[in-house]
RNA sequence: GGGCCCUUAGCUCAGUCGGUAGAGCAGCGGACUUUUAAUCCGUCGGUCCAGGGUUCGAGUCCCUGAGGGCCCA
C-alpha cells in the first residue's frame, strides 16, 4: 500500500510493535565490539593462524542496506562508516521468537548483530547472530541502493540521502578532506602557523567583490561577511609572525554556476621575506604533494585531458601570454580608449562602452589566453591598476609582482609579493576611491586600520590565496563546485 | 539578466498522433535453512511540479509561475 505516507504508516506500525514488546527503539548506547573492516580483519586474523578453536565473535552495527529473506533464514548487510558486513540470520539458531522479530526491521534502520564470524558458501566473512539489537529505526525509506539517487536537486538540498545511496559521492567528499588536510600537513611542516580572522567586518577588503551585509543589533552597526581574508592575515605579519595562513570561508554576493558559490573555502598564506617567486615555489610544491597525498600521484585527468602537476610549472607573463594568444601587447595600448577600439576591432562580443581598462584588459585575458591555460600556469606580471595590494616591480613602469595560476583552463589563485609601502597603498587606495566615485562597482575600500597596521612596519612578504573548493574540482575531476560542496547554495523552495 | 531544456509511484525510468498512466526496484502477502542487485508466485501504490487556457477529452498542445540544469553575458 505504498505511496509515500502509507511506507511511512507502516514503519511507524513496526516501530509501535518493537516498543510494544519492551523495547527502546533509539537506545542510548550501541553494544558494538567492531567496526565492519575490523571484524573481517579479526577472521581474517583467526584464519592466518590455524582456525584454531572457535571463530572470533563481534558485535558489530550499522544501517540495513539490504535484507533477503529466505524463510527460514536470512541475510541482512549492515554498512557502517567503514565497510559493509553481512549477517547471516538462522531461526534455528536464534530461535523463532527473535527470528519474528526481523518482520519489523526495514532497510535503512540501524541495527547491532552480534555472534560469532564464519564463512559462507561464496567465502564472504558474515556474522552468524545470535542476537539482533534495534539501534534506530527508520521511518522513511532510503532511496534505492542499486540505481542510486540521481535527482540533482534532491541530492543537494538532501545530501544524506545522496551519501547514503551513492559510493562515489561518499569518496569524493573523503578526497575533499583529504585535500584540506593534505594543505595543513604541507603548511604546518614549513612552519606556517594556522590562524582565524574575524568573518564579520565593519568593511569588505582585499579583493574585489560585493560583500553581503549584515546588522549587529546590540552594537547597533552594519557588518559585513568577509570577501578574502587578505587585510588581517597581513596584520598579524606586521605583528611579527613570519608564517601565517588560514583556510575559510569566503562570502561573495554574486551569481551562482558551475565554478562560484557564493559561499565557498580559500586558502590564503603569507610569508614575510619571501617574494612571489618564492610563493610560485611553495604553491607548485605545496599542490603537487597534496595531489599526491589524495590520489596518489601527480598527474590527473579532467575533461579529456591529464594534467601533470608536478613542479616546475610553466611561468609566462600576462604581457607574453596576452601577444602569444591574441597579438595584443597591453603596454601599446594603456588608455581605455585605444584599448576598447583594438577589441571592437577584433568583434570582440558583448563589448560594454562602460569598462574601464582594467576590465577591458581582464575580459580579453580571460577570453584569448585563460582558456589556453590547461596545464598549471603561473601568470606574471599584472598591471597595476588591477592589483592595488600588490608591489610594483622595479624597472618595468606600470606593472606589479603578481601572478595569477591556472590548471585546466580555470583560475585557481591569486598571489603578489605585497605592497608594504604605507605611503603607496593610501595611494592606491584613494585611486580605487576616484574608480568608485566614477562608477566602478567593484573596487577596494580605504581600510584606514590596515594602513596604520602598514604605517608601523611591514616586512617584505609573499602572499597567495587559492580556491580550496576548484583544486578539489581538479583534483577529483568534478566540473560543477557544486559536486564538491556538501551542502550548495540553493534558491528556497516553498511549500 | 537573456536563451534553451528538465520536473510522471518512496527510488530509477518509460509513456507513440491529444483518448483518461506503465515497468524494474522498494513495500505488502505467500514459498524457500549459505543468499548477496537472491529467486519464484501474487498484490498494493499516482496532486503526471503548481495555476490557468484550448479541446468532447490534456502527462501530452498554449500561457503564467516555482524549482532545477545547460549555454550566453
Amino acid at each position: 500500500m505504498p505511496g509515500e505516507e502509507e511506507l511511512i504508516a507502516l514503519r511507524r506500525e513496526k516501530l509501535q510493535r518493537i516498543r510494544d514488546r519492551g523495547i527502546d527503539a533509539y537506545p542510548p548506547r550501541t553494544p558494538r565490539t567492531h567496526d565492519a573492516v575490523a571484524a573481517k580483519a579479526a577472521y581474517e586474523q583467526w584464519e592466518a593462524v590455524g582456525s584454531d578453536g572457535d571463530a572470533p565473535t563481534v558485535c558489530v552495527a550499522g544501517r540495513i542496506t539490504a535484507l533477503r529473506d529466505m524463510g527460514k533464514a536470512s541475510f541482512l548487510d549492515l554498512r557502517d562508516g567503514t565497510d559493509r558486513i553481512q549477517c547471516y540470520i538462522k531461526k534455528d539458531i536464534i530461535g523463532a521468537d527473535a527470528y519474528a522479530q526481523l518482520a519489523d526491521l526495514d532497510l535503512g534502520d540501524f541495527q547491532a548483530v552480534s555472534g560469532p564470524l564464519m564463512r559462507t558458501r561464496t567465502q564472504e566473512i558474515t556474522v552468524e547472530a545470535r542476537e539482533l539489537t534495534v539501534l534506530a529505526k527508520a521511518l522513511r525509506p532510503p532511496p534505492d541502493e542499486h540505481y542510486g539517487l540521481a535527482d540533482i536537486e534532491i541530492r543537494y538540498r538532501q545530501r544524506y540521502l545522496d551519501l547514503m545511496a551513492n559510493a562515489e559521492v561518499r569518496d569524493l567528499f573523503r578526497k575533499r578532506a583529504a585535500v584540506v588536510a593534505g594543505m595543513r600537513r604541507y603548511l604546518d611542516g614549513r612552519g606556517f602557523m594556522e590562524v582565524e580572522t574575524p568573518v564579520l567586518q565593519p568593511e569588505a577588503g582585499g579583493a574585489a567583490a560585493t560583500p553581503f551585509t549584515t546588522h549587529h543589533n546590540a552594537l547597533d552597526q552594519d557588518f559585513v561577511l568577509r570577501i578574502s581574508l587578505e587585510l588581517h592575515l597581513k596584520r598579524l605579519i606586521v605583528g611579527g609572525y613570519d608564517r601565517v595562513y588560514e583556510i575559510g570561508r569566503i562570502f561573495r554576493n554574486e551569481g551562482v554556476s558551475w565554478k562560484y558559490n557564493p559561499e565557498f573555502t580559500m586558502l590564503e598564506m603569507y610569508e614575510a621575506y619571501a617574494d612571489y617567486a618564492d610563493v610560485a615555489r611553495t604553491v607548485e610544491d605545496m599542490v603537487s604533494s597534496i595531489a599526491e597525498h589524495v590520489t596518489g600521484g601527480t598527474t590527473v585527468e579532467y575533461e579529456g585531458h591529464t594534467i601533470d602537476l608536478k613542479p616546475p610549472w610553466t611561468r609566462v607573463t600576462m604581457r607574453d601570454a596576452l601577444m602569444e594568444h591574441s597579438g595584443i601587447d597591453f603596454t601599446e595600448l594603456r588608455t581605455r580608449d585605444t584599448l576598447f577600439d583594438e577589441l571592437k576591432r577584433r568583434n570582440f562580443s558583448d563589448l560594454d562602452p562602460a569598462w574601464s581598462w582594467a576590465k577591458l584588459l581582464d575580459e580579453a585575458v580571460s577570453h584569448y589566453v585563460e582558456p589556453k591555460l590547461i596545464q598549471p600556469t603561473f601568470l606574471l606580471d599584472y598591471p597595476k591598476e588591477i592589483s592595488p595590494l600588490a608591489k610594483s616591480k622595479p624597472g618595468e613602469d606600470g606593472i606589479v609582482e603578481r601572478f595569477e595560476f591556472f590548471i585546466a583552463g580555470f583560475e585557481m589563485g591569486n598571489a603578489y609579493s605585497e605592497l608594504n609601502d604605507p605611503i603607496d597603498q593610501r595611494e592606491r587606495f584613494e585611486v580605487q576611491q576616484r574608480l568608485a566615485a566614477a562608477g566602478a562597482e567593484e573596487v577596494e575600500t580605504m581600510d584606514e586600520d590596515f594602513l596604520t597596521a602598514l604605517e608601523y612596519g611591514m616586512p617584505p612578504t609573499g602572499g597567495m590565496g587559492m580556491g580550496i573548493d576548484r583544486l578539489t574540482m581538479i583534483l577529483t575531476g568534478q566540473k560543477s563546485i557544486r559536486e564538491v560542496i556538501l551542502f550548495p547554495a540553493l534558491r528556497r523552495k516553498d511549500g
